[in-house]
DNA sequence: CAACTCATGTAATGAGTTACATGATTGT
DNA sequence: ACAATCATGTAACTCATTACATGAGTTG
């Protein structure tokens, strides 16, 4: 019943009670990191979510000319996303636009190839730094170590495991296909 | 102007024309590996790059009640490809199902969750399997190396690739998840 | 004084999925 | 007989983006 949205919504709610504008900023890319949405969709989406006994929300003043409603998840919301996260998948589609790009390669024009791969390059080396940074941020709050298997932030850490993977992957593959184009002929292995 | 669909379409065409229902097959999951689409989406997309001038077609009777349209991309299209493929790519929206319930994973039923990131392993070493023996296809057919930058095999196998560091990565994370979830604590590194 | 942040909503548009519709040939 | 493959299209619906709308307080 519940889309995959609300869920998203729920896995951040579970761990802090907040408004809908900073789930819409802890959603907004590049910030979400598996899934993102604009505040169009997050303050339907909590309707929704309050509707079905969810969520629920207190009106604070804020800083604005308009009050805010700090939502949080019910019990019936934590109980959702507890069975939620354990159901099997949808089929994981993919929609990379780099990859299609990569596809018609053979086409394109060398130099301008190794600008764009090179740019993404410095992009993982970037994202890579920073995931590198938040790692080593939770496991100081965890005694140097990874965070126990109950606690949210072994979900956070779980995550960003594959995306250090992700992003270190991704530079090494990006540093072959600039040799690749640089050379006109791909090295071995 | 011409959607990302529209180029994964040129893209397919640019090595072999087909017809609507040949490329719908290609675009459909899990066949297609970085985009797909149904052939609903197909249909209305080859109407509007046939008049952009981006692709034309010949008639051939088919083994079915109806003739087939063989589509085949124009000088224009194969010159929007080639431009295409080297401008910057629009920001990377990831929606990965997995990595949210991943992220709700601390308030799982272990058991459950061990379940889950078994078979997902699985799904992953069927997959890894299944692109090796592609590469070394490829590699056959091009004295048992990487084929030269300039060939269509090159753009399959860069994609390639990615798609094997890609399977191998994820594997080793979701071994190391199990191996997290049943012993209740995460080993170092 | 301009731009940005906080804060919540709606409307219009576009992209994508599911379902409707048809029908000959081939394989089990 | 039954199901699958080949082959092309349309219609209804859902999901997501962009744009519209408002306005006080803070920062440069």
């Amino acid at each position: 019943m519940t889309s995959t949205l609300g869920y998203a919504v729920l896995g951040l709610l579970a761990r802090q009670p907040c408004s809908g504008y900073d789930l819409a900023a802890r959603l907004r890319a590049p910030v979400g990191y598996y899934w993102t949405a604009r505040h169009s969709q997050v303050y339907p989406e909590l309707e929704r979510l309050l509707r079905d006994g969810l969520v629920t929300y207190r009106v604070e003043p804020g800083p604005g000319p308009r009050d805010k409603k700090v939502y949080a998840a019910t019990d019936a919301g934590l109980a959702a996303l507890r069975a939620w996260a354990t159901r099997p998948p949808g089929p994981h589609t993919v929609r990379d636009e780099l990859m299609l790009k990569t596809y018609a390669l053979w086409l394109a024009d060398p130099a301008e190839a190794v600008a764009l791969y090179r740019k993404q390059a410095d992009e993982h080396t970037g994202r890579l730094a920073e995931y590198q940074a938040i790692r080593r941020r939770i496991e100081a709050r965890n005694g140097g170590g990874p965070p126990p298997v109950g606690s949210p932030d072994f979900g956070s850490y779980a995550t960003l495991r594959l995306g250090i993977g992700h992003e270190t992957d991704h530079l090494a593959w990006c540093r072959w296909l600039v040799e690749c184009l640089e050379t006109g002929a791909p090295p071995e292995g």
